[in-house]
DNA sequence: GGCTACGTAGACAGATCTGTCTATCAGAGT
DNA sequence: ACTCTGATAGACAGATCTGTCTACGTAGCC
């Protein structure tokens, strides 16, 4: 059982700690089946690690799903949405519209597992809920990003641009979800039209 | 304990059977807190029924979920969204507005509880459960709806538009449900462009 | 060598949830 | 009067899930 290579110098990268297996398995569990349905034990048989182990270094379920949320915006949020479409495109516009290129590609990947903050915003939608918050919050955070964009598109009401827009961008995923592979594709084009209406260039993010 | 009153003359209304209750009780819970969240004894003690009596219409909890799902669209889809919407306008492009005026006042009841149909499919998102297979043929149900909605106005490519708005829809509830009360109003201003886009008049629906 | 920190293995308590079972009762139809 | 249907009340089995507890092992550090 004991598969661990070694400790290594203090401060340096280990190869696999418990915690580092906990959670990516958490992570991966959660990110797929909600965190209602996937029990601690799941967790704990998928890290390879034992039930004490987990309980150290998370006090509880909820604590491992907090951290959970927090690695979904680190990996989710800026890794990935954030960083796609800071790579792909320039201007403020063609970013906004570069969202839903990046969301094409992930709604037609065979495991795609929809958005984990919209999947527990409804799951733990108990106002009062600890995890109903972080979520408002995590929520809030990629809000910022689009009123960021719509403000340095020198739009007159950012706040409600970026509303709007992570209104499709919310929307096309639960259409996705539902079925739809074309969703991102759709939300796109009502994307063209918010941005027309708001007299920013379309244009200008490399591709059309 | 024995609150019924009577069981009146063969095939009348009785004034609350075992079986509305449980119904009603059951439409009221899941409706609020969703399904896997609300236990059979829940529902027993909120019915005032015995275990034995639900076990009796409904031989697992499943089928109570699916019975739940489909009084949701006699109760949402049909008699409220709908009638709604055919009640105070009268043209397409009105009707399809209309749906968002009628959202508007959805989401600042203080009991607001979203969509049942989005919130069961996240709840029940693994392929192969009949609840979302259920879920998903309600979603349909709402989308013919809007595609006919779209057909009457003549436009080019009815189910794309129909998908589209659906999206909007679904966008504004889980924002909605994420706490911005204004939700409706912001997906009604991208319905009126997308109107525009389509060549459909958006006046004529009483109010503009 | 011994202390400390971390990890393993698994039993266990306590709660909760679905579904079954038994026993009893009340009313309506024949 | 008798029976049949539907309802009540609640115990119970069996599964599952969170969190605790004990006992043991191992590697680094002073």
């Amino acid at each position: 059982m004991n598969v661990r290579r070694s400790k290594s110098a203090p401060g340096t990268a280990r190869l696999a700690t418990a915690r580092e297996r906990i959670d990516r398995t958490a992570y991966e569990l959660f990110s797929r089946h909600g965190i209602r349905a996937v029990g601690v034990d799941a967790v704990i048989a998928g890290s390879g690690v034992a039930k004490q182990t987990l309980y150290r270094h998370y006090p509880s379920k909820n604590d491992l799903a907090l951290a959970f949320l927090r690695r979904r915006e680190e990996l989710w949020t800026r890794t990935w949405l954030q960083r796609e479409v800071e790579r792909q495109a320039r201007t403020p516009g063609g970013k906004l519209l570069m969202i839903f290129d990046t969301f094409d590609k992930w709604f037609r990947r065979p495991d795609f597992e929809a958005c984990s903050f919209v999947k527990v915003l409804f799951e733990h939608g108990e106002r009062g809920d600890p995890l109903r918050d972080a979520t408002l919050r995590h929520i809030d955070t990629i809000r910022s990003f689009l009123r960021q964009l719509a403000e340095d598109a020198d739009v007159r009401d950012a706040d409600g641009l970026a509303r709007q827009w992570q209104m499709l961008m919310m929307g096309s995923i639960v259409a996705a979800y539902a079925g739809d592979p074309d969703a991102a594709r759709r939300a796109k084009e009502i994307g063209k039209l918010l941005l027309a209406r708001n007299g920013i260039a379309p244009g200008n993010g490399v591709r059309a």
